[in-house]
DNA sequence: AGTAGAAGTTAGGCATACCGAAACCATACT
DNA sequence: AGTATGGTTTCGGTATGCCTAACTTCTACT
Protein backbone atom coordinates (compact mmCIF):
# COMPACT_ATOMS: atom_id res chain seq x y z
CA UNK A 1 0.00 0.00 0.00
CA UNK A 2 1.72 3.39 -0.99
CA UNK A 3 1.19 6.48 1.00
CA UNK A 4 0.32 9.34 -0.43
CA UNK A 5 2.29 12.42 1.02
CA UNK A 6 0.41 15.63 1.51
CA UNK A 7 1.79 17.89 -0.84
CA UNK A 8 4.99 19.27 0.71
CA UNK A 9 4.41 22.97 2.33
CA UNK A 10 6.99 24.42 0.21
CA UNK A 11 8.48 26.86 2.88
CA UNK A 12 9.89 28.93 -0.02
CA UNK A 13 12.03 31.58 2.17
CA UNK A 14 10.90 34.65 1.10
CA UNK A 15 12.44 38.19 1.43
CA UNK A 16 11.24 41.06 3.46
CA UNK A 17 11.24 42.95 0.26
CA UNK A 18 9.27 40.25 -1.23
CA UNK A 19 6.70 40.37 1.58
CA UNK A 20 6.61 44.21 1.93
CA UNK A 21 5.51 44.14 -2.30
CA UNK A 22 2.83 41.85 -1.71
CA UNK A 23 1.78 43.21 1.81
CA UNK A 24 1.31 46.72 0.44
CA UNK A 25 -1.03 44.72 -2.79
CA UNK A 26 -3.01 43.36 -0.79
CA UNK A 27 -3.54 46.61 1.61
CA UNK A 28 -4.20 48.30 -1.79
CA UNK A 29 -7.31 45.92 -2.38
CA UNK A 30 -8.13 45.15 1.35
CA UNK A 31 -11.54 47.26 1.70
CA UNK A 32 -12.02 47.74 -2.15
CA UNK A 33 -11.42 45.65 -4.82
CA UNK A 34 -9.25 47.61 -7.33
CA UNK A 35 -5.74 46.04 -8.75
CA UNK A 36 -2.50 48.24 -8.02
CA UNK A 37 -0.76 49.87 -10.23
CA UNK A 38 2.94 49.68 -11.06
CA UNK A 39 3.50 53.83 -10.21
CA UNK A 40 1.03 53.51 -7.00
CA UNK A 41 3.18 50.39 -5.83
CA UNK A 42 6.01 52.34 -6.37
CA UNK A 43 4.68 55.26 -4.12
CA UNK A 44 3.58 53.01 -1.58
CA UNK A 45 7.12 51.34 -1.37
CA UNK A 46 9.08 54.15 -1.69
CA UNK A 47 11.15 52.69 -4.61
CA UNK A 48 11.42 54.08 -8.21
CA UNK A 49 9.26 52.64 -11.13
CA UNK A 50 11.90 50.26 -12.35
CA UNK A 51 12.34 48.57 -9.03
CA UNK A 52 9.08 47.61 -9.51
CA UNK A 53 8.91 46.51 -12.62
CA UNK A 54 11.25 43.83 -12.10
CA UNK A 55 10.21 42.93 -9.00
CA UNK A 56 6.74 42.22 -9.86
CA UNK A 57 8.52 39.92 -12.74
CA UNK A 58 10.44 38.19 -9.59
CA UNK A 59 7.22 38.09 -7.80
CA UNK A 60 5.08 36.69 -11.18
CA UNK A 61 7.72 33.73 -11.31
CA UNK A 62 7.25 32.78 -8.16
CA UNK A 63 3.56 32.29 -8.55
CA UNK A 64 2.67 35.20 -6.33
CA UNK A 65 1.13 37.68 -8.60
CA UNK A 66 -0.69 37.99 -11.77
CA UNK A 67 0.45 40.45 -14.33
CA UNK A 68 0.07 41.40 -18.25
CA UNK A 69 2.76 44.02 -19.15
CA UNK A 70 1.11 47.46 -18.86
CA UNK A 71 -1.49 46.52 -16.33
CA UNK A 72 -2.23 46.21 -12.76
CA UNK A 73 -1.02 43.84 -10.38
CA UNK A 74 -3.30 41.14 -8.92
CA UNK A 75 -2.80 38.75 -6.09
CA UNK A 76 -2.89 34.83 -6.75
CA UNK A 77 -4.42 32.56 -4.15
CA UNK A 78 -0.78 32.19 -2.85
CA UNK A 79 0.30 35.56 -2.82
CA UNK A 80 -2.69 36.58 -1.03
CA UNK A 81 -2.03 33.73 1.45
CA UNK A 82 1.07 35.29 1.91
CA UNK A 83 -0.07 38.18 2.68
CA UNK A 84 -2.57 37.45 4.70
CA UNK A 85 0.43 36.19 6.75
CA UNK A 86 2.07 39.19 6.58
CA UNK A 87 -1.41 41.48 7.73
CA UNK A 88 -1.66 38.85 10.58
CA UNK A 89 2.30 38.71 11.84
CA UNK A 90 1.90 43.14 11.72
CA UNK A 91 -0.96 43.30 13.24
CA UNK A 92 -0.88 40.81 16.58
CA UNK A 93 2.82 42.52 16.83
CA UNK A 94 1.21 46.05 17.18
CA UNK A 95 -1.61 44.95 19.63
CA UNK A 96 1.33 43.32 21.79
CA UNK A 97 3.14 46.21 21.63
CA UNK A 98 0.15 47.83 22.85
CA UNK A 99 -0.87 45.70 25.48
CA UNK A 100 2.64 44.29 26.80
CA UNK A 101 5.05 46.62 25.97
CA UNK A 102 3.19 49.71 27.05
CA UNK A 103 3.83 51.25 23.43
CA UNK A 104 1.21 54.17 22.04
CA UNK A 105 -0.83 53.57 19.21
CA UNK A 106 1.15 56.12 17.50
CA UNK A 107 4.38 54.10 18.08
CA UNK A 108 3.51 50.77 16.88
CA UNK A 109 3.56 50.73 13.65
CA UNK A 110 7.14 50.89 12.30
CA UNK A 111 8.16 48.73 15.33
CA UNK A 112 5.76 46.18 13.29
CA UNK A 113 6.94 46.74 10.02
CA UNK A 114 10.64 45.83 11.27
CA UNK A 115 9.47 42.80 13.58
CA UNK A 116 7.11 41.04 11.13
CA UNK A 117 9.81 40.02 8.95
CA UNK A 118 12.30 39.16 11.64
CA UNK A 119 10.00 37.12 14.21
CA UNK A 120 9.17 32.95 13.85
CA UNK A 121 5.66 31.58 13.19
CA UNK A 122 6.22 29.92 16.99
CA UNK A 123 6.53 33.78 18.06
CA UNK A 124 3.36 34.70 16.46
CA UNK A 125 1.58 31.57 17.98
CA UNK A 126 2.64 32.57 21.37
CA UNK A 127 2.11 35.53 21.19
CA UNK A 128 -1.74 35.17 19.62
CA UNK A 129 -2.01 32.75 22.86
CA UNK A 130 -0.80 35.53 25.29
CA UNK A 131 -3.36 38.06 23.98
CA UNK A 132 -6.43 35.78 23.83
CA UNK A 133 -6.56 35.41 20.28
CA UNK A 134 -7.87 38.96 19.68
CA UNK A 135 -9.79 39.79 16.62
CA UNK A 136 -8.49 43.03 15.55
CA UNK A 137 -5.74 45.34 16.29
CA UNK A 138 -5.34 48.99 18.17
CA UNK A 139 -6.47 50.61 15.41
CA UNK A 140 -9.85 48.78 14.68
CA UNK A 141 -8.22 46.62 11.91
CA UNK A 142 -8.84 42.79 11.54
CA UNK A 143 -6.36 40.13 12.57
CA UNK A 144 -6.75 37.69 10.09
CA UNK A 145 -6.79 33.95 11.33
CA UNK A 146 -3.95 31.52 11.17
CA UNK A 147 -5.75 29.97 8.40
CA UNK A 148 -6.61 33.08 6.77
CA UNK A 149 -10.15 33.54 7.22
CA UNK A 150 -10.66 37.32 7.94
CA UNK A 151 -13.69 39.08 9.29
CA UNK A 152 -14.22 42.45 8.15
CA UNK A 153 -16.58 44.61 9.58
CA UNK A 154 -19.14 46.20 7.60
CA UNK A 155 -17.57 49.53 7.50
CA UNK A 156 -17.20 53.02 5.43
CA UNK A 157 -15.14 55.94 5.48
CA UNK A 158 -16.76 58.80 7.67
CA UNK A 159 -16.01 60.68 4.58
CA UNK A 160 -18.41 58.94 2.53
CA UNK A 161 -21.55 59.38 5.05
CA UNK A 162 -24.44 61.65 4.65
CA UNK A 163 -25.43 64.09 7.22
CA UNK A 164 -27.06 62.12 9.49
CA UNK A 165 -25.69 59.02 9.48
CA UNK A 166 -24.28 57.67 12.92
CA UNK A 167 -22.68 54.71 14.17
CA UNK A 168 -19.34 53.77 15.89
CA UNK A 169 -15.54 54.32 15.11
CA UNK A 170 -14.59 50.81 14.22
CA UNK A 171 -11.41 51.95 12.17
CA UNK A 172 -8.56 54.53 12.19
CA UNK A 173 -5.77 54.34 9.56
CA UNK A 174 -2.60 53.86 11.35
CA UNK A 175 -0.54 55.76 8.61
CA UNK A 176 -0.11 58.80 10.11
CA UNK A 177 1.16 58.78 13.34
CA UNK A 178 0.68 62.90 13.61
CA UNK A 179 -3.02 62.00 13.07
CA UNK A 180 -3.31 59.53 15.54
CA UNK A 181 -1.32 61.61 18.09
CA UNK A 182 -4.01 64.68 17.60
CA UNK A 183 -7.24 62.08 17.84
CA UNK A 184 -5.64 60.87 21.01
CA UNK A 185 -5.57 64.28 22.37
CA UNK A 186 -9.12 64.89 21.65
CA UNK A 187 -10.07 61.49 22.72
CA UNK A 188 -11.85 60.09 19.77
CA UNK A 189 -10.95 56.51 19.51
CA UNK A 190 -12.05 53.45 18.66
CA UNK A 191 -15.48 52.40 19.26
CA UNK A 192 -16.59 55.90 20.34
CA UNK A 193 -20.10 56.50 19.08
CA UNK A 194 -20.41 59.08 16.37
CA UNK A 195 -23.40 61.04 14.17
CA UNK A 196 -22.38 62.99 10.99
CA UNK A 197 -24.28 66.32 12.08
CA UNK A 198 -23.51 67.93 8.43
CA UNK A 199 -20.79 69.62 6.12
CA UNK A 200 -19.49 72.88 5.73
CA UNK A 201 -20.07 74.55 2.53
CA UNK A 202 -17.28 74.05 -0.96
CA UNK A 203 -15.85 71.48 0.41
CA UNK A 204 -15.38 72.16 3.93
CA UNK A 205 -15.00 70.28 7.08
CA UNK A 206 -17.15 67.67 8.09
CA UNK A 207 -19.24 67.93 11.24
CA UNK A 208 -19.52 64.86 12.95
CA UNK A 209 -20.70 64.57 17.06
CA UNK A 210 -18.72 62.11 19.39
CA UNK A 211 -20.07 60.38 22.15
CA UNK A 212 -23.80 60.63 23.72
CA UNK A 213 -25.84 62.79 26.02
CA UNK A 214 -24.29 65.40 27.70
CA UNK A 215 -20.58 63.78 26.93
CA UNK A 216 -21.29 64.60 23.19
CA UNK A 217 -18.89 67.07 21.57
CA UNK A 218 -18.46 68.49 18.13
CA UNK A 219 -15.87 68.31 16.09
CA UNK A 220 -15.06 70.05 12.69
CA UNK A 221 -12.95 67.17 11.02
CA UNK A 222 -10.89 67.94 7.35
CA UNK A 223 -10.98 65.55 4.66
CA UNK A 224 -7.58 64.44 5.82
CA UNK A 225 -8.77 63.24 9.36
CA UNK A 226 -12.86 61.67 7.93
CA UNK A 227 -10.37 59.81 5.31
CA UNK A 228 -9.04 58.14 7.87
CA UNK A 229 -12.03 56.92 10.13
CA UNK A 230 -14.03 53.95 9.07
CA UNK A 231 -17.67 54.00 10.63
CA UNK A 232 -19.93 50.74 11.25
CA UNK A 233 -23.39 51.30 11.54
CA UNK A 234 -24.46 50.56 15.47
CA UNK A 235 -25.53 46.82 16.00
CA UNK A 236 -23.55 45.36 13.66
CA UNK A 237 -20.48 46.48 15.86
CA UNK A 238 -17.07 44.69 16.69
CA UNK A 239 -16.63 42.82 13.32
CA UNK A 240 -19.00 40.27 11.76
CA UNK A 241 -21.03 40.59 8.48
CA UNK A 242 -18.47 39.65 5.93
CA UNK A 243 -16.27 36.39 6.02
CA UNK A 244 -14.21 36.01 3.65
CA UNK A 245 -11.57 33.18 3.48
CA UNK A 246 -8.95 32.39 1.36
CA UNK A 247 -7.52 28.50 0.85
CA UNK A 248 -3.75 27.76 1.06
CA UNK B 1 29.18 82.69 23.27
CA UNK B 2 29.76 79.70 21.12
CA UNK B 3 28.23 76.14 22.32
CA UNK B 4 29.83 73.15 21.63
CA UNK B 5 27.65 70.38 20.52
CA UNK B 6 28.41 66.96 22.19
CA UNK B 7 30.02 65.09 18.78
CA UNK B 8 27.49 63.85 17.64
CA UNK B 9 26.32 60.26 17.79
CA UNK B 10 26.89 59.28 14.86
CA UNK B 11 23.77 56.79 14.26
CA UNK B 12 25.94 54.74 11.08
CA UNK B 13 23.54 52.20 9.99
CA UNK B 14 24.88 48.85 10.81
CA UNK B 15 23.97 46.04 9.00
CA UNK B 16 22.89 43.06 10.22
CA UNK B 17 26.23 41.14 8.78
CA UNK B 18 28.67 43.79 10.42
CA UNK B 19 26.32 43.28 13.83
CA UNK B 20 27.01 39.30 13.29
CA UNK B 21 31.02 40.15 12.84
CA UNK B 22 31.52 42.26 15.56
CA UNK B 23 29.57 40.06 18.27
CA UNK B 24 31.15 36.87 17.15
CA UNK B 25 34.37 38.69 17.69
CA UNK B 26 33.85 39.92 20.87
CA UNK B 27 32.01 36.47 22.12
CA UNK B 28 35.28 34.84 21.28
CA UNK B 29 37.16 37.10 23.55
CA UNK B 30 34.54 37.55 26.02
CA UNK B 31 35.70 34.91 28.42
CA UNK B 32 39.55 34.33 27.80
CA UNK B 33 41.52 37.57 26.04
CA UNK B 34 42.40 36.35 22.65
CA UNK B 35 41.88 37.99 19.51
CA UNK B 36 39.68 35.84 17.43
CA UNK B 37 41.72 34.40 13.50
CA UNK B 38 40.00 35.02 10.12
CA UNK B 39 39.40 31.00 10.11
CA UNK B 40 37.43 30.92 13.35
CA UNK B 41 35.56 33.88 12.54
CA UNK B 42 34.19 32.02 9.19
CA UNK B 43 33.97 28.82 11.24
CA UNK B 44 31.48 30.35 14.01
CA UNK B 45 30.02 32.69 11.10
CA UNK B 46 29.06 29.46 8.79
CA UNK B 47 30.87 31.38 5.68
CA UNK B 48 34.02 30.79 3.55
CA UNK B 49 37.36 32.27 4.33
CA UNK B 50 37.15 34.72 1.50
CA UNK B 51 34.17 36.07 2.83
CA UNK B 52 35.72 37.06 5.93
CA UNK B 53 38.56 38.66 4.78
CA UNK B 54 36.42 41.04 2.36
CA UNK B 55 34.02 41.83 5.67
CA UNK B 56 36.97 42.44 8.09
CA UNK B 57 38.27 44.72 5.61
CA UNK B 58 34.93 46.70 5.81
CA UNK B 59 35.16 46.63 9.43
CA UNK B 60 37.96 48.39 9.71
CA UNK B 61 37.34 50.63 6.99
CA UNK B 62 35.05 51.78 9.22
CA UNK B 63 36.69 51.70 12.20
CA UNK B 64 35.18 48.33 14.22
CA UNK B 65 38.02 46.59 14.03
CA UNK B 66 42.21 46.67 14.18
CA UNK B 67 43.44 44.21 11.75
CA UNK B 68 47.26 43.50 9.93
CA UNK B 69 47.07 41.36 7.23
CA UNK B 70 47.51 37.53 7.97
CA UNK B 71 47.00 38.08 12.04
CA UNK B 72 44.28 38.08 14.22
CA UNK B 73 41.24 40.81 14.49
CA UNK B 74 40.74 42.82 17.24
CA UNK B 75 37.80 45.00 18.14
CA UNK B 76 38.66 48.75 18.42
CA UNK B 77 36.64 50.55 21.43
CA UNK B 78 33.92 51.14 18.70
CA UNK B 79 33.75 47.84 17.50
CA UNK B 80 33.35 46.91 21.23
CA UNK B 81 30.66 49.01 22.22
CA UNK B 82 28.49 47.85 19.18
CA UNK B 83 29.29 44.31 20.38
CA UNK B 84 28.08 44.64 23.72
CA UNK B 85 24.63 46.51 22.66
CA UNK B 86 24.54 43.82 20.64
CA UNK B 87 25.09 40.73 23.14
CA UNK B 88 22.91 43.02 24.92
CA UNK B 89 20.24 42.89 23.03
CA UNK B 90 20.63 39.02 22.46
CA UNK B 91 20.35 38.57 26.06
CA UNK B 92 17.62 40.25 27.51
CA UNK B 93 15.39 39.07 24.45
CA UNK B 94 16.30 35.29 25.07
CA UNK B 95 15.44 36.09 29.06
CA UNK B 96 11.88 38.03 27.74
CA UNK B 97 11.06 34.80 25.43
CA UNK B 98 11.33 32.62 28.51
CA UNK B 99 9.78 34.66 31.06
CA UNK B 100 6.80 36.61 29.33
CA UNK B 101 5.99 34.10 25.99
CA UNK B 102 7.27 30.68 27.83
CA UNK B 103 9.83 29.72 25.76
CA UNK B 104 12.26 26.97 27.14
CA UNK B 105 15.71 27.48 27.23
CA UNK B 106 16.51 25.75 24.29
CA UNK B 107 14.43 27.56 22.13
CA UNK B 108 15.04 30.68 22.74
CA UNK B 109 18.76 31.09 20.56
CA UNK B 110 17.97 31.15 17.50
CA UNK B 111 14.70 33.48 17.72
CA UNK B 112 17.16 35.98 19.60
CA UNK B 113 19.69 35.76 17.19
CA UNK B 114 17.02 37.14 14.37
CA UNK B 115 15.14 39.46 16.44
CA UNK B 116 18.51 41.49 17.84
CA UNK B 117 18.70 42.58 14.49
CA UNK B 118 15.26 43.79 14.20
CA UNK B 119 14.08 45.50 17.04
CA UNK B 120 14.75 49.44 18.31
CA UNK B 121 15.92 50.25 21.06
CA UNK B 122 12.71 51.88 22.47
CA UNK B 123 11.48 47.82 21.98
CA UNK B 124 14.65 47.07 24.25
CA UNK B 125 14.60 49.76 27.06
CA UNK B 126 10.85 48.67 27.50
CA UNK B 127 11.91 44.87 27.32
CA UNK B 128 14.33 45.77 30.22
CA UNK B 129 12.23 47.57 32.33
CA UNK B 130 9.17 45.35 32.34
CA UNK B 131 11.82 42.32 33.07
CA UNK B 132 12.91 44.97 35.91
CA UNK B 133 16.74 44.98 34.42
CA UNK B 134 18.11 41.46 34.90
CA UNK B 135 21.72 40.82 35.36
CA UNK B 136 21.95 37.93 33.09
CA UNK B 137 19.81 36.15 30.84
CA UNK B 138 18.35 32.16 31.49
CA UNK B 139 21.92 30.43 30.68
CA UNK B 140 23.71 33.07 33.24
CA UNK B 141 25.84 34.47 30.64
CA UNK B 142 25.74 38.81 31.96
CA UNK B 143 23.71 41.34 30.29
CA UNK B 144 25.99 44.49 29.61
CA UNK B 145 23.90 47.64 30.94
CA UNK B 146 22.91 49.87 28.69
CA UNK B 147 25.62 51.94 28.88
CA UNK B 148 28.23 48.79 28.51
CA UNK B 149 29.51 47.84 31.72
CA UNK B 150 29.14 43.97 32.17
CA UNK B 151 30.10 42.07 35.53
CA UNK B 152 31.43 39.13 35.02
CA UNK B 153 30.88 36.48 37.30
CA UNK B 154 34.25 34.85 38.37
CA UNK B 155 33.52 31.22 37.21
CA UNK B 156 35.64 28.58 35.54
CA UNK B 157 34.49 25.83 32.82
CA UNK B 158 33.91 22.75 35.02
CA UNK B 159 36.37 20.82 32.76
CA UNK B 160 39.02 22.55 34.35
CA UNK B 161 38.01 22.15 38.22
CA UNK B 162 40.09 19.79 39.88
CA UNK B 163 38.30 17.03 42.16
CA UNK B 164 36.92 18.31 45.64
CA UNK B 165 36.46 21.95 43.79
CA UNK B 166 32.84 22.86 44.50
CA UNK B 167 30.68 25.79 43.99
CA UNK B 168 27.65 26.87 41.92
CA UNK B 169 26.79 26.67 38.16
CA UNK B 170 26.75 30.30 36.67
CA UNK B 171 26.67 29.33 33.35
CA UNK B 172 25.93 27.26 30.56
CA UNK B 173 26.43 27.33 27.04
CA UNK B 174 23.64 27.85 24.72
CA UNK B 175 24.86 27.23 21.69
CA UNK B 176 23.70 23.21 21.18
CA UNK B 177 19.62 22.94 22.58
CA UNK B 178 20.44 18.83 22.46
CA UNK B 179 22.64 19.79 25.31
CA UNK B 180 20.44 21.93 26.96
CA UNK B 181 17.40 19.91 26.71
CA UNK B 182 19.72 16.69 28.20
CA UNK B 183 20.41 18.89 31.23
CA UNK B 184 16.90 20.20 31.68
CA UNK B 185 15.95 16.25 31.26
CA UNK B 186 18.80 15.71 34.56
CA UNK B 187 17.12 18.68 36.09
CA UNK B 188 20.57 20.05 36.31
CA UNK B 189 20.32 23.75 36.47
CA UNK B 190 21.45 27.56 36.78
CA UNK B 191 22.74 27.87 40.47
CA UNK B 192 23.12 24.12 40.96
CA UNK B 193 25.09 23.35 43.99
CA UNK B 194 27.81 20.96 42.40
CA UNK B 195 31.12 19.55 43.19
CA UNK B 196 33.57 17.85 41.24
CA UNK B 197 33.85 14.16 42.58
CA UNK B 198 37.06 12.93 40.48
CA UNK B 199 37.58 11.98 36.95
CA UNK B 200 37.52 8.26 35.36
CA UNK B 201 40.89 7.47 33.98
CA UNK B 202 42.26 7.82 30.33
CA UNK B 203 40.83 11.32 29.62
CA UNK B 204 37.80 9.75 30.55
CA UNK B 205 33.89 11.24 32.26
CA UNK B 206 34.17 13.89 35.40
CA UNK B 207 32.34 12.89 38.20
CA UNK B 208 30.64 15.84 39.84
CA UNK B 209 27.68 15.61 42.67
CA UNK B 210 24.58 17.88 41.87
CA UNK B 211 22.75 19.37 44.79
CA UNK B 212 23.51 18.69 48.52
CA UNK B 213 22.32 15.88 51.13
CA UNK B 214 19.91 13.61 50.71
CA UNK B 215 18.83 15.23 47.29
CA UNK B 216 22.32 15.13 46.19
CA UNK B 217 23.07 13.00 42.70
CA UNK B 218 25.98 11.94 40.75
CA UNK B 219 26.64 12.02 37.26
CA UNK B 220 29.39 11.27 34.54
CA UNK B 221 29.65 14.28 32.37
CA UNK B 222 31.62 14.05 29.34
CA UNK B 223 33.93 16.29 27.93
CA UNK B 224 31.35 18.18 26.25
CA UNK B 225 29.41 18.38 28.46
CA UNK B 226 31.43 20.06 31.09
CA UNK B 227 32.91 21.94 28.64
CA UNK B 228 29.58 23.48 28.64
CA UNK B 229 29.24 24.35 32.15
CA UNK B 230 30.59 27.23 34.49
CA UNK B 231 31.02 27.24 38.25
CA UNK B 232 31.56 29.81 40.41
CA UNK B 233 33.15 29.46 43.90
CA UNK B 234 30.44 29.36 46.87
CA UNK B 235 29.88 32.83 47.91
CA UNK B 236 31.34 34.57 45.13
CA UNK B 237 27.97 34.12 44.27
CA UNK B 238 25.30 35.27 41.20
CA UNK B 239 27.50 38.10 39.60
CA UNK B 240 30.02 40.04 41.53
CA UNK B 241 33.97 41.03 41.13
CA UNK B 242 34.86 41.17 37.75
CA UNK B 243 33.72 45.25 36.50
CA UNK B 244 34.55 45.88 33.25
CA UNK B 245 33.70 49.21 31.58
CA UNK B 246 33.92 50.24 27.71
CA UNK B 247 33.83 53.68 26.96
CA UNK B 248 30.73 54.63 24.09
C1' DA C 1 67.96 26.81 6.26
C1' DG C 2 64.45 24.74 3.20
C1' DT C 3 60.08 23.55 2.32
C1' DA C 4 55.28 21.52 2.87
C1' DG C 5 51.01 22.52 4.38
C1' DA C 6 47.98 25.54 6.81
C1' DA C 7 46.22 30.06 7.11
C1' DG C 8 44.92 34.11 4.81
C1' DT C 9 44.10 37.09 0.72
C1' DT C 10 42.91 38.35 -4.02
C1' DA C 11 40.30 37.81 -8.23
C1' DG C 12 36.30 36.84 -10.66
C1' DG C 13 31.35 35.58 -10.18
C1' DC C 14 26.49 35.21 -8.50
C1' DA C 15 22.05 36.83 -6.32
C1' DT C 16 19.25 40.43 -4.46
C1' DA C 17 17.45 44.80 -4.69
C1' DC C 18 17.94 49.18 -5.69
C1' DC C 19 18.74 53.43 -9.14
C1' DG C 20 18.44 56.86 -13.44
C1' DA C 21 17.94 57.31 -18.28
C1' DA C 22 16.09 55.86 -22.41
C1' DA C 23 12.81 53.38 -25.02
C1' DC C 24 8.25 51.84 -25.39
C1' DC C 25 3.04 51.47 -25.20
C1' DA C 26 -1.76 53.10 -24.58
C1' DT C 27 -4.92 56.35 -24.16
C1' DA C 28 -7.16 60.44 -24.76
C1' DC C 29 -7.61 64.68 -27.25
C1' DT C 30 -7.73 67.37 -31.14
C1' DA D 1 -6.29 59.28 -37.71
C1' DG D 2 -2.33 61.42 -35.52
C1' DT D 3 0.13 62.71 -31.78
C1' DA D 4 1.21 64.24 -27.11
C1' DT D 5 1.54 62.65 -22.54
C1' DG D 6 2.13 59.87 -18.92
C1' DG D 7 2.53 55.31 -17.20
C1' DT D 8 5.55 51.16 -17.82
C1' DT D 9 9.36 48.55 -19.05
C1' DT D 10 14.19 47.77 -20.48
C1' DC D 11 18.94 48.65 -20.06
C1' DG D 12 23.13 49.51 -17.95
C1' DG D 13 25.07 50.35 -13.24
C1' DT D 14 25.67 50.34 -7.94
C1' DA D 15 26.13 48.22 -3.29
C1' DT D 16 26.04 44.10 -0.14
C1' DG D 17 27.39 39.88 0.95
C1' DC D 18 28.25 35.61 -0.29
C1' DC D 19 30.97 31.83 -3.20
C1' DT D 20 35.08 28.98 -5.54
C1' DA D 21 39.52 28.85 -7.21
C1' DA D 22 43.99 30.51 -7.48
C1' DC D 23 47.53 32.69 -5.28
C1' DT D 24 50.50 34.49 -1.29
C1' DT D 25 52.35 34.36 3.30
C1' DC D 26 53.41 32.29 7.49
C1' DT D 27 54.97 28.58 10.44
C1' DA D 28 56.72 24.58 12.00
C1' DC D 29 59.27 20.50 11.04
C1' DT D 30 62.98 18.12 9.25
Amino acid sequence: MVTVKPAAVKPTPTSSSVEDYVKVIYAFTEWQDKPITSTQLATRLGVANSSVSEMVRKLKDQGLVDHQPYSAVRLTAEGQSLALSMVRRHRLLETYLVQELGYSWDEVHDEAELLEHAVSDTFIERMDAKLGRPSRDPHGDPIPAADGSVTMPAAHRMSQLDPGHSGRITRISDHDPELLRYLDQQRIGLDAPIRVQGRKPFGGALVVRVGTGPAARDFDLTEEVSEALWVSPEGTHPGCTLTRTTLT
